[in-house]
DNA sequence: TGTACATCAGTGAACGCGCGTTCACTGATGTAC
DNA sequence: TGTACATCAGTGAACGCGCGTTCACTGATGTAC
């Protein structure tokens, strides 16, 4: 017989946040080897067995694959937003934006790809996904870009501020990429040195 | 019994440009097919089929897939790096860097990735190749990058000006990933107009 | 307390398919004599 | 000119493998009475 359940109410041997724990740690683990492996080359079994799952209970979290690259690659970006906030909170109040920058752009960024910046991992991937996959992603991004945009010198309209923060990340994350094509460390930390400037001076410019 | 043979001189059907007119077809076929779907969803059979072959022929060009994307993401570079060559040959004395910045930035460059510039079609993908790999495409990227600072403005030492092109091209190819993912046209325009005075501001920056 | 049953997250075999790679073979051409 | 043979770019079957997806099933839990 049917019963009438309360809102919320299950009949289930799980708590409540069993599954949504279980959809969370696949998410994390996608959100990590899609920057690292590349969102094309991690299989649907492999992410499951890394949760500590099997592949058929996969379904019971997402629709399909493209479902899953769709919330992972947003899941990145959020991350990416998360830990930046934590370093503009943390950076002192006269150079929030330098702090930003620096930490953006600095070796260590190049070597983890699976916990950094998702636009920098993904871009060109992301740009080859359906329209609401790269909708979803590029709302993380836009604000990523308010982040920035928020620590701008004064002045200008809200759409320029938007606009050059935009060209700001976009620096950023351009020179980060060249340097993880770069195989000579020497060449690495002058791109480092430069890129900062640049972007730095991008953020600066007069209004 | 074995036949000496000069230098050079083969002893098949088709004449000695006939193999490598083939692998320069696989080539090409590759550099624009990478682009367009990503390195890791382009596979050999179809990849031979476009090329009017079937797979088995593939290992009398190349020695793995592996040895194929080294050197299809080279010829993909070296090819954008001619097409600006001719961009800039073509452009006003006047004007040479202004008219760069403004070809790689344009709409039509967002919706032909596979026609368009290799690095911003591919870098994270490179990114994640072996150092050989990585050291030949950053070739070829490193003289799309001479080319930027051989019309930056006067001052500098050559150290100096490449690494300014540098960041020139990182912001570019930064800001036409942005365009990619973006899915609203008039967001698009504006990345356009703000990333060339962006990109022009950075390359006319003070020595 | 005991029995019957509903729930449902997770399991793992099975589907058809394409992957990279190998290899015996084809067949059009050339040379040797 | 005719015959035998070497060359080698290209062919396509076959290898083991992993892919995304489906689905009948498991089994631990809860409720009903």
């Amino acid at each position: 017989m049917r019963r009438s359940l309360k809102q919320g109410q299950t009949l289930a041997r799980y708590p409540d946040s069993h599954k949504q724990a279980a959809r969370e740690a696949i998410l994390k683990n996608a959100a990590e080897r899609f920057r690292r492996d590349g969102i094309a080359a991690v299989g649907v079994r492999s992410l499951m067995a890394d949760a500590g799952l099997t592949h058929g209970g996969f379904y019971a979290h997402f629709s399909s694959r493209a479902d899953l690259v769709a919330a992972a690659a947003e899941a990145a970006a959020q991350r990416t937003l998360g830990y930046f906030t934590e370093v503009l909170a943390a950076a002192p109040p006269d150079r929030k934006l330098e702090t930003l920058i620096a930490t953006y752009l600095r070796p260590r960024h190049r070597t983890h790809m699976d916990l950094g910046c998702a636009a920098a991992a993904l871009a060109p991937e992301i740009a080859r996904e359906p329209p609401e996959t790269r909708q979803r992603f590029g709302a993380q991004t836009g604000r990523m870009i308010q982040l920035i945009a928020d620590h701008l010198p004064a002045g200008g309209t809200p759409e320029q501020r938007d606009l050059r923060a935009s060209t700001v990340f976009a620096a950023m994350m351009g020179v980060l990429q060249l340097m993880r094509i770069e195989t000579d460390e020497a060449a690495v930390a002058r791109l480092v040195r430069e890129g900062r400037d640049a972007a730095l001076s991008l953020a600066n410019r007069p209004w």
